[in-house]
DNA sequence: CGATTCTTTGAAAACAGTCAATCTGTGTGG
DNA sequence: CCACACAGATTGACTGTTTTCAAAGAATCG
């Protein structure tokens, strides 16, 4: 699996065989059924998860007990939740696999060890973080300025292989929309 | 200025004087008119502001004309478009003063030139985005999961000072609503 | 003071959510 | 293979929230 990894990351960054070497080397290859979680609330989250092949989605569930998804994840993706990783708290957030997958696991700490070893993956990692904050900043945009048919054909057009992975109704609870909205809004807009 | 900077760093950060005068030594202060602008759609940002005084906003303009502000920048804070910034290309954002407001500024091209130079400010610097990016989870789980009334308490809690700055009708377009509804809440809900 | 910006208000319309029921497809066990 | 359970998707009727439009009050600034 970790020739998909190392595909990935030779996609948009230079790194030498023994940067991959040091990657590969503390990584671990794990396989993930179908409804397993890789993170309950409460839990602190310190791992990097580097997708394979599967799907998963980190949620959220409110005091009324109603879920909100935060973010998808499918190969070629990582799955992570920042702020638990960041301040070593327990989180608000699950990571739920929404069909088998298999993941690359780095520790928090081997991920920071090769972070201080490698430049080159310190860099990759910077960019990571860099596009990650781009992409919130894009969704924020939708969610402050958009309708709920809008939101839904943008994340349509802007993420076909997730729409195609996912149910519609966790579609919704990333939209912020309620399933039946979503329903409607696709009645109403055939094909 | 550079005294309100420098003691602002110095809260989180363990900076050498040799490094705060690699950062003093390449900034310059700038005064800003209110309404004045620090970046029009279409320019490309290539700086990287501290705020001394004073308060911004970042807001994007849709087809339909309407204003939708991406977020408000006060003392302490600083104020910046990464997409922008990253990409080197035009913006779709702009950034307006406020009011009257006093700034430090970097060029990216200096900025670059001091994290290259000083692993501490290095440091400093990936901390400030990856508090940015958390921010940025917080708010939109706020805006998939809350009401509108919810997130303008919310916003008053969270940024007190803000709120006490900017007029209501950019806070109803920070949170994704009209400014009449913002307004309605407040009736509802006096003092 | 006059102009401008900001805020509020009311009434109507559009939009989205809730609830309850039904329909659809999938997979499991007998 | 069928019956059943289950998860997902849809529907209708209703309710509630939010927006829109137009107008009028406040507040602020030169």
């Amino acid at each position: 699996m970790f020739e998909i990894f190392e595909r990935y990351i030779k996609q948009t960054n230079k790194i030498s065989d023994e940067d991959l070497d040091i990657l590969k080397g503390r990584c671990t290859e794990k396989k993930v059924r179908k409804g397993q979680y890789l993170l309950n609330e409460g839990e602190v989250w310190s791992l990097f998860c580097f997708i394979t092949s599967g799907c998963f989605r980190v949620y959220r569930t409110d005091k009324e007990g109603i879920d909100h998804t935060f973010r998808f994840g499918i190969e070629n993706w990582w799955v992570t939740e920042m702020i638990s990783y960041n301040h070593r708290k327990p989180s608000d957030y699950n990571i739920e696999a929404l069909t088998a997958s298999t993941i690359l696991v780095w520790t928090k700490k081997d991920w920071e060890e090769i972070l201080s070893l490698s430049p080159a993956v310190k860099l990759f990692n910077d960019q990571l973080h860099g596009r990650a904050y781009e992409a919130a900043q894009r969704r924020i945009y939708s969610l402050i300025s958009k309708s709920a048919a809008e939101k839904y054909f943008e994340f349509q057009e802007m993420y076909p292989k997730v729409f195609n992975k996912v149910p519609l109704h966790m579609v919704a609870s990333y939209l912020g929309i309620s399933r039946e909205t979503l329903s409607r809004i696709r009645r109403e807009n055939p094909k």
